[in-house]
DNA sequence: TTTAGTGTGTTGCTGTTGCAACAAGTTTAC
DNA sequence: GTAAACTTGTTGCAACAGCAACACACTAAA
C-alpha cells in the first residue's frame, strides 16, 4: 500500500491504522460498472487499488469526452473533479477501489497522529499534479487541428523518455473521445501522418520519427 | 488585504508578519509588461493586487492561447501553472503583484505560527478551485464546434447568476484566443447566433435568450 | 463453433473552420 | 489633434473535420 501515492512516506501499519480512523471502504467492481461511492452526497477521495477505468463525459449531443485514463495509484473524487450527472467513472477491467471521506482528513483526529499532516501533505501534493495534469491536457486540446492535437498528445507520451516509442494507453477509438475529434477524421489524419512518414504504428506501439 | 483568498482567516497584523517571515516582494509592473519573478528559477507563489493580466502560451505557429483571466485576488506560480518559455503572463493594465517564494511555505517557520498553518490550508483551496476552473475550461474547449464553445462558456459565466446577461472579461479577438477559434469565423459564428435570436450583444455585453 | 458486439480502416459528401484581406470604428501616444 | 496601432465586422476561398456508411478484423459470450 504505501507505494501509492497518496500515502508515501507512511508505514504500512500506519496506513491500517488510519483506513480504520478514515472509516475507509474497499469496493471491488466488475468490467463496464460505473464506478460511484456509495456515499454519493458526501466528499470522498477515491483511490484505484488495480484495473483501469475510464473518467467520461456525455455532452447534451451524445458525444463521449474520456476525461482521464485512470490505474493503480490514479485518485479522484470532488476535490479533484466533481462527479455529477455527466461526468461518471467506468471500469475498463475489473476494478478495486479504496474511498475515504474527505471529513476526516480535514477535521484533526482525536490522537493528532503524525501521519495525518503527511497524509493532508500527499493531498496537497497529488492536487499539484492534478493541476499539472490538466494544464497538459489543455495545451493538446487547444490546438486548432487534429493533426496538431496528435502530435501534441503524442510529443507528452515520450517526454522525458529515451525512446520515441510508446504504447497508446487508449484503443483508437477511446483516444478519439480524448482529443474530442471524429474517430474516422482522427484515423483519416493518422494515415496521413504515417504516409507522410512522421509516425509509424504497430497496433497501438506508435514511434515518431522526427 | 485580508480580503484576499490567500489570506482568509488571517489578520492584517498577522499578514503584516508573514510577509517579512516569507521575504514577499511587492512588485509593480507597467501595462504591457511581462510579469515575470525576479526570481526566475525558485518557486514563488504570486498574487494580483490590482490590475488585470493575461495567462498566454504562443505555440510554434505563432497561435496565441489565453489560458486565463488574471485579476486582483488571482494567484500564480510554478504550483498552478508552470510558466516556462513558451507561457507567461502579460500585464493588461498596470498591475500589483505580491510575490512569495514557496520554500518559506514549505519549511516551518521558527516561530511555528498559528497563520502558517492557515496560509497552507489556504493554499490548499486555492489548488481546488483552480482544479475546478481547469475542468470548467476542458469542458468548454472539448466542444467540437465554434457553436458549442460559445454557448458552453457563455453558459459558465451565466451560472449562479440570476440574470442571463454578462459582460464579457475579453475583447472578442482575445475571447477567440481563449476558445482556441479562429477570430473571423468566431466572429460569424456570433452573427448566426444573434441572426437566430439566440443571443443578443451590445458590445461586450452579451444576453443569452435561452 | 457460431454469433453478436466492438474496434479498425476507409471513403464520399457536406457543412464548418481557418486563412487572407480589407474597411470602418476605437484607443493610445506623441 | 493627428497618426499609428489595434479591435471589430465582413467576405471569398480552400482545406479540414464531422457524419454516415460499409467492410473487415478481433473478442467474448452462448
Amino acid at each position: 500500500m504505501n507505494d501509492l501515492s497518496i500515502f508515501k512516506n507512511i508505514t504500512n501499519d500506519e496506513i491500517e491504522f488510519m483506513l480504520k480512523c478514515f472509516h475507509a471502504i474497499h469496493m471491488t467492481y466488475k468490467k463496464e460498472r460505473t464506478i460511484i461511492s456509495c456515499i454519493i452526497n458526501s466528499n470522498y477521495i477515491g483511490v484505484i487499488l488495480s484495473g483501469t477505468a475510464n473518467m467520461v463525459r456525455y455532452d447534451y449531443k451524445g458525444n463521449r469526452t474520456i476525461l482521464e485514463k485512470l490505474e493503480r495509484n490514479s485518485v479522484f473524487g470532488n476535490i479533484f473533479t466533481m462527479l455529477g450527472n455527466d461526468i461518471s467513472i467506468i471500469a475498463t477491467t475489473d476494478c478495486e477501489v479504496l474511498l475515504i471521506e474527505y471529513s476526516h482528513v480535514y477535521e484533526q483526529c482525536r490522537k493528532n497522529c503524525r501521519c495525518h499532516s503527511i497524509f493532508t501533505s500527499n493531498i496537497l501534493d497529488l492536487l499539484s499534479n492534478k493541476v499539472n495534469e490538466l494544464n497538459e491536457r489543455l495545451e493538446v486540446l487547444s490546438n486548432r487541428s487534429i493533426r496538431d492535437k496528435l502530435l501534441s498528445y503524442f510529443g507528452l507520451l515520450v517526454k522525458g523518455k529515451s525512446k520515441r516509442s510508446f504504447i497508446l494507453p487508449f484503443t483508437y477509438t477511446e483516444l478519439a473521445d480524448y482529443l474530442s475529434v471524429d474517430r474516422s477524421a482522427m484515423q483519416r489524419e493518422l494515415k496521413n501522418l504515417k504516409d507522410e512518414g512522421f509516425i509509424t504504428t504497430n497496433g497501438k506501439r506508435v514511434t515518431l520519427n522526427y
